[in-house]
DNA sequence: GAAGGTCAAGCGCA
DNA sequence: CTGCGCTTGACCTT
């Protein structure tokens, strides 16, 4: 346990699957429908750093290995996800600022199980108040991350960019959204 | 419909 | 090398 609550705080599984798994899932996502986006920054607009996609559960190409990789989150982490979103960090350059799921679109007391590919990437957790402790966690291929519902109202995270060469990383994350924003 | 939060890059400093 | 806090603004949410 990474960080405690009384929801199961913060959770890694570094051997959630063999490597042999992870490379076979990393290799058929990247057929996901990738999408860049951009956003203004000052008086220019930039891309997000990392290529998006999202599905909701169910509503995936059957190419891809989703189902399967529910089955063996949900015995890990039982919920009943109904979202799923992908993230693919190309390069070092890639990254994600510090930030908390969105409480109201996850419903409450509900996890979110963030399933990890490619290469290694270092993720920086911190709590919002008090002492601001920072905890590094190397998210490696294979690995299963599940973060309680309460562990977002108290703690952040994020995945800073580095100078060191590192292959492509692709974050796996399973969400149960609430009503109004699931599909 | 007003107001508040988010989150991108780059900078300076620790 | 890396972390952090600061900055603006379009977009989203309440």
């Amino acid at each position: 346990m990474v960080v405690a609550d009384d929801e199961g705080g913060i959770r890694y599984w570094p051997d959630f699957v063999d490597a042999q798994i992870a490379d076979a899932w990393f290799a058929a996502l990247q057929a996901a429908d990738w999408k860049e986006q951009r956003r203004p920054m000052y008086d220019r607009v930039v891309d997000v750093p990392r290529l998006l996609a999202g599905y909701a559960t169910g509503q995936w190409p059957p190419a891809l290995p989703l189902t399967d990789m529910l089955q063996r989150v949900q015995r890990l982490a039982p919920a009943d996800y109904n979202a799923v979103g992908l993230n693919l960090y190309r390069d070092g350059r890639d990254s994600v600022a510090m930030h908390n799921d969105k409480l109201h679109t996850i419903g409450p007391g509900q996890p979110i199980a963030l399933v990890s590919l490619g290469d290694s990437r270092r993720m920086r957790i911190r709590a919002k108040t008090g002492p601001r402790a920072g905890i590094d966690l190397v998210l490696e291929p294979g690995s299963l991350l599940v973060m309680s519902h309460a562990s977002q109202l108290t703690h952040e995270h994020g995945i800073p960019k580095t100078v060191r060469p590192v292959g492509p990383r692709m974050s796996v994350v399973f969400r149960v959204r609430s009503e109004k924003y699931a599909h």
